[in-house]
DNA sequence: AGCACGCCGACT
DNA sequence: GTCGGCGTGCTC
């Protein structure tokens, strides 16, 4: 695919006053492809160019310059300007973005220019401004003071002077296991996927350290993406200590949506003059602009927010492994409990297993007990054998973590004489009582409206109101008249709403002055509590039910994850978790630590029903006021479906009934869904391409949006 | 997606 | 009388 870009193209003849020709650009719209305009200064693809668009004004991307029109003439407006103040984007970024926009069914313009930082794609930001004030004149100046003070790297190095981070820095020799994961890396010779598979603590890091030390002292570059910087801070912090022997400060870059969009221009300048050669960042650095890469890491590979939910739904995971290929580099997929789509791809061999299974601290693995509550009497929630290891544990001078992944005080607040519950008034879900300063009020976690507390029921006016089930905020509650004396710290999405809050929390737990933590899946990630003897996990049995073939597959990567968490220096973790369902594989399968079990299991439920990784799946979901107009335009659409499958003889493609989502409405809108199942990825490709461009027209109604997702997470 | 044009309701 | 609601049509 790579030569597609730029072809017939690099016009380099002819007098500079007779230069005339059309340039194909991509731009920031949803409808057509490419845009065709006369240019009659120098102009090659790869380069930016403001254009006239309808009546607005435009940045868009040279994708292909021609000395011939394609169009009659009186259709093609002239380029206002070319811009020539940066280096063009390479052939092969281009032909990465080409690709994802024909995986994911986008415009090629809505894939590039979402990758270029705003202030160097907006207009407004060139033809306002003298040259000296335009952009990249602005970003050279700070880009040069930055590099003499230290820049990225160093406020990596500054900020993890924390104590909390310093055991995943401090250099120690490898294990077995380790030397020979990292030997493997080093002698791929050009693209290989390496599946690095190991438990919390197994050292994957280091792994990935000693490939990339590797690499770089050759002069190569390095791609590192983890799903979430700023709940990674190890991470960050061991690179930026790791590495300082290797690359100088300004040669590494950060990127990820935190970022202003200053520092984010100058990260992406960085990247693209070949400056930074290694880049740090979450799932959109997958679109940096790095003239080579000799090495992917994904860390956490399974981790959901490598997969964009809005605009270009794109998996910067397969994403990393297409240009790994491209770039003819190893890229390594790193996880305890790999997505069972890589596992799989390891198992057949496509991809290249690596085991860390001794652990390289010397620290046992947390024991995992299952408390059946279902004969249990449970005071709030919490059962006997739950309360009294919590007390051992505090009593023995360490911190307990109590993760409960629902916040807010209570689910559901409900009317105890006709049974009436409170709902959102815009969405299909209760709302859930909260209490902020003493104070109670009902929140919509769906489309975020709060209202008051009703006085009492509006259906049969009895004032008994009570809350239903439990979130953080109550169970903090709780356990403060459990352990009177004791300190309790919640941190959850609420409590850590204001910028910065989350890590002063964080700081508060580490510090030793906190003795209960209750929290959300916020405390799984990353964290490394010095200190935390027991993990209790309540009320994870939802997941078990779940519509969605993916729901234990999630829960048994977020159990192991806060699991974690548990004796991770101390040695003596203790996971306790109340289940209703002891027997369940996914329990079952934890207190064993057997992630392998669990994939075999999952792996053949998989495969008997034909669900990925054993087919390929779309999602098309539709929204509007009213249920039935977007029900009524995925039936027609289904039916085009149809009637393309029969007339083309694809047999292998399936689609399935079009139902409402689970949560019918939210913030006012219906929606419903369409799903598209194939064994065959390449058939399921082809009706993409030939069946959604004639969609939007033909049954498109008013107040109705659609979209298409290719390999949907969640279903 | 934006942005303009166009044709019907409640306001200084 | 006009300001403004959002339906519909177009963008190389």
């Amino acid at each position: 695919m790579e030569g597609e870009i730029g072809a017939d193209s690099l016009p380099t003849t002819g007098a500079e006053n007779q230069y005339l020709f059309w340039a194909k650009v991509a731009l920031d719209v949803p409808i057509g492809d490419l845009f065709e305009y006369e240019v009659r200064v120098r102009c090659e693809p790869g380069q930016r160019v403001i254009v006239p668009f309808g009546q607005r004004t435009l940045i868009g991307v040279v994708v292909s310059v021609h000395d011939e029109p394609s169009m009659a003439s009186d259709q093609v407006r002239p380029v206002m300007e070319v811009l020539d103040d940066l280096p063009v984007l390479s052939t092969r970024w281009l032909a990465m973005a080409s690709f994802a926009a024909r995986y994911y069914h986008r415009t090629l313009g809505e894939v590039i220019l979402p990758a270029i930082p705003v202030t160097l794609r907006k207009p407004a930001s060139y033809l306002d401004n003298p040259p000296e004030k335009r952009p990249v004149a602005r970003l050279r100046k700070r880009l040069a003071k930055l590099s003499k003070q230290s820049s990225v790297l160093g406020t990596i190095v500054a900020e993890s002077t924390d104590t909390s981070v310093s055991n995943a820095i401090v250099e120690r020799e490898l294990t077995h296991d380790q030397r020979q994961a990292v030997e493997a890396i080093d002698a791929a010779n050009g693209f290989q996927t390496f599946l690095l598979f190991g438990v919390t603590g197994a050292g994957k890091t280091e792994v990935y350290l000693q490939a990339a030390i590797h690499v770089l002292r050759r002069g190569g570059s390095v791609l590192f993406l983890v799903p979430e910087i700023n709940l990674t801070p190890q991470f960050a912090a061991a690179l930026g200590q790791r590495l300082q022997d290797v690359v100088d400060a300004h040669e590494v870059a950060l990127m990820h949506s935190g970022l202003s969009d200053g520092q984010r221009s100058a990260s992406w300048l960085a990247i693209l003059e070949g400056q930074a050669r290694v880049v740090l960042g979450t799932r959109l650095a997958i679109f940096a602009p790095l003239p080579r890469v000799d090495l992917i890491v994904v860390d956490e590979e399974h981790d959901a927010s490598y997969k964009q939910q809005e605009g270009l739904r794109y998996s910067a995971r397969d994403l990393a492994v297409w240009r790994a290929h491209q770039h003819r580099c190893p890229v390594i997929l790193g996880s305890a409990t790999p997505s069972l789509e890589s596992w799989w791809h390891a198992q057949r061999g496509r991809y290249h297993r690596l085991n860390l299974t001794e652990r390289a601290l010397t620290v046992p693995l947390p024991s995992v007990r299952l408390v059946d509550t279902r004969r249990l009497q449970l005071e709030q929630g919490i059962s006997p054998q739950v309360s009294e290891a919590m007390r051992e544990t505090l009593e023995g001078g360490q911190q307990v973590l109590v993760y409960l992944n629902r916040r807010g005080y209570a689910p559901v607040l409900h009317c105890q004489s006709c049974g009436w519950l409170t709902q959102c008034q815009h969405c299909s879900v209760f709302t859930v009582l909260h209490k902020a300063a003493g104070k109670m009020r009902l929140h919509c976690h769906h489309c975020g409206v709060q209202r008051q507390v009703p006085r009492a029921c509006p259906e049969c006016g009895d004032q008994d109101l009570q809350p239903m089930g439990r979130g953080t905020q109550r169970l903090e509650e709780f356990l403060q008249t459990l352990f009177p004396d004791r300190t309790i710290l919640r941190i959850d999405a609420d409590s850590t709403r204001t910028k910065g809050s989350a890590q002063k929390l964080f700081d508060h737990v580490h510090s030793g002055k906190v003795d209960i933590l209750v929290g959300t899946q916020m405390v799984s990630k990353g964290h490394d509590f010095r200190n935390l003897g027991l993990v209790v996990v309540l009320n994870s049995d939802a997941a078990l039910f779940s519509q969605d073939f993916r729901a234990p597959e999630r829960l048994f990567a977020q159990l192991v994850q806060v699991s974690g968490r548990a004796g991770r220096h101390t040695g003596e973790g203790k996971v306790i978790v109340q289940t209703d369902y002891p027997e369940q594989s996914v329990y079952q399968a934890l207190i064993r630590h057997d992630y392998e079990g669990f994939a075999r299991s999952q792996i053949a439920e998989r495969e008997q029903a034909g669900l990925p990784p054993f087919s390929f799946q779309a999602l098309m979901t539709a929204q509007a006021k009213e249920l039935p107009v977007a029900v009524s335009f995925l039936e027609q659409a289904r039916e085009s479906a149809q009637t393309w499958l029969a007339s083309s003889e694809v047999d292998c493609v399936m689609l399935y009934d079009v139902v409402p989502l689970r949560v019918v409405r939210v913030a006012g809108q219906c929606r419903a869904q369409l799903l598209i199942e194939s064994s065959s990825r390449v058939m399921l490709q082809r009706l993409l391409s030939e069946w959604l461009p004639e969609l939007g027209s033909r049954f498109g109604a008013a107040g109705l949006r659609w979209q298409i997702e290719v390999d949907p997470l969640e279903i």
